[in-house]
DNA sequence: ATACTATTGTCTCACCGTGCGACAATGATA
DNA sequence: TATCATTGTCGCACGGTGAGACAATAGTAT
């Protein structure tokens, strides 16, 4: 089985991905589940020895999810000792036929940088990787248990991606490139977890400048057809 | 001379301290000078390999300063593969009387995690290490020349202090456990770099709860006794 | 064609935080 | 006792925000 060695990688230096998926309603997050274990975790992987570590993240997220240009934040890096279990790493080793003896090196400690991704899981085709079974969206808050300290990740995440909320969203594409105000608001209210009154979330997205007003929206819905929005190219300040 | 080995500390991973220093007035930061080489660079150091990130962070700072229970962050991972130069880490071995084949594992690629710290310099006794001449204050907006990525992590490492400042005050031991509504906002003038409007920042402050109010103040000043405060030890929301 | 319904864009109002200046209180000094 | 510098507080104007109200309108039912 084809397997990193620690010929190309870097030894002791991991990262961990939270991926963010939206679709409409509910904010989700990938998991995978290791062969014959019943195991979940984070997806994550290892640096080339020769690789930008944004470069390695990428690489990773676009063996599992076939997107490119994934929004993607560092958000921080862990590195306590007794975060890695090297009894259960052996374990999904022998399960999936690798020899651990020989594989030695991935039995010691790891230090990972940890990222967050947001993506529309609609335009998603999963794809599992050599050790896992599948990968699979699963809704914040109806996590399965995770390995390591896969759930302090998680938690982390969340909390990081709500306090820069604003100064993301334009670049997740979490969004098609016209959109309703409807639409945002629901982007807003899955990460957020809770409801925004709407006329004030309009007046503030209007206000904040990011937005360009289109045309209108005339699909066949019993009401007002709404204006359509896209981001703004370049932002514009409040003096314009 | 004492070197760090490969077999202690964890290869191709490195920490770097952005050590933010205030007294009284101006905003700096602490530069360590290289042996005859004239090259300036953050202080960072290594990671064992049987402890805790945070943990060598704090060993490296303790080192350098004798100072314990630092305010300390971790706020980002700098992992290009262009950071590294090892031409001036050879020339800085040469200079050192270190054998660069020997100790070739220090030529290799690092993915340094950053942190910044806030100290009061009044407190420190500065004390450079193996490799350096010197250890020293440097104003923010006059620092020399740094090796390798440093400035770039130096300007990170300030537009998060400035983000984070309201949390974060409070645990960093750069105010006496008993100060006046002036000594706090001469620190923040330090820190964000522009002057605070007197009553407003007053007026903010006793609002956020952070604080409690104690006696007077009776030393020799031509002027109105202010009144001493400290941080609350548990935060009151605005309804109590 | 007309009435109705659901949704949307906008307006208003009250409230709160903030920049900014004014004023009184007060400890030290002359 | 008078003066001064600094401090605590208050008032005002302004802008952002939560919350509700109302008119506009595209589709649907009658």
């Amino acid at each position: 089985m084809h397997l990193p060695s620690s010929a190309i990688y870097l030894p002791h230096l991991a990262y961990d991905s939270v991926v963010f998926g939206f679709s409409g309603d509910s904010l989700r997050i990938l998991i995978m589940e290791y062969h014959k274990t019943g195991w979940f975790a984070l997806p994550g992987g290892f640096v080339r020895r020769d690789e930008h570590l944004d470069t390695a993240v990428k690489r990773g997220l676009k063996e599992r999810t076939a997107l490119d240009n994934i929004f993607l934040r560092q958000f921080h890096t862990f590195g306590a000792t007794d975060r890695f279990d090297a009894a259960a790493m052996e374990a999904i080793m022998v399960a999936n036929d690798i020899d651990p003896v020989a594989n030695s090196w991935l039995l010691g400690r790891f230090v990972t940088v940890a990222y967050y991704a947001l993506i529309d899981y609609k335009k998603v085709t999963l794809q599992p990787d050599a050790l896992s079974d599948s990968v699979n969206w699963y809704a914040v808050g109806e996590l399965p248990p995770l390995l390591f300290d896969h759930e302090h990740i998680v938690r982390e995440a969340l909390r990081t991606l709500r306090e820069n909320l604003g100064r993301n969203l334009m670049e997740t594409n979490l969004l098609p490139p016209l959109f309703t105000m409807k639409d945002l608001q629901c982007v807003y209210e899955a990460i957020l977890g809770e409801p925004q009154h709407r006329s004030s979330f309009q007046r503030k997205m209007l206000a904040s400048g990011l937005l360009e007003r289109c045309e209108k929206l005339l699909t066949g819905a019993a009401h007002k057809a709404p204006y359509l929005y896209r981001f703004a190219p370049h932002p514009r300040s409040a003096d314009e």
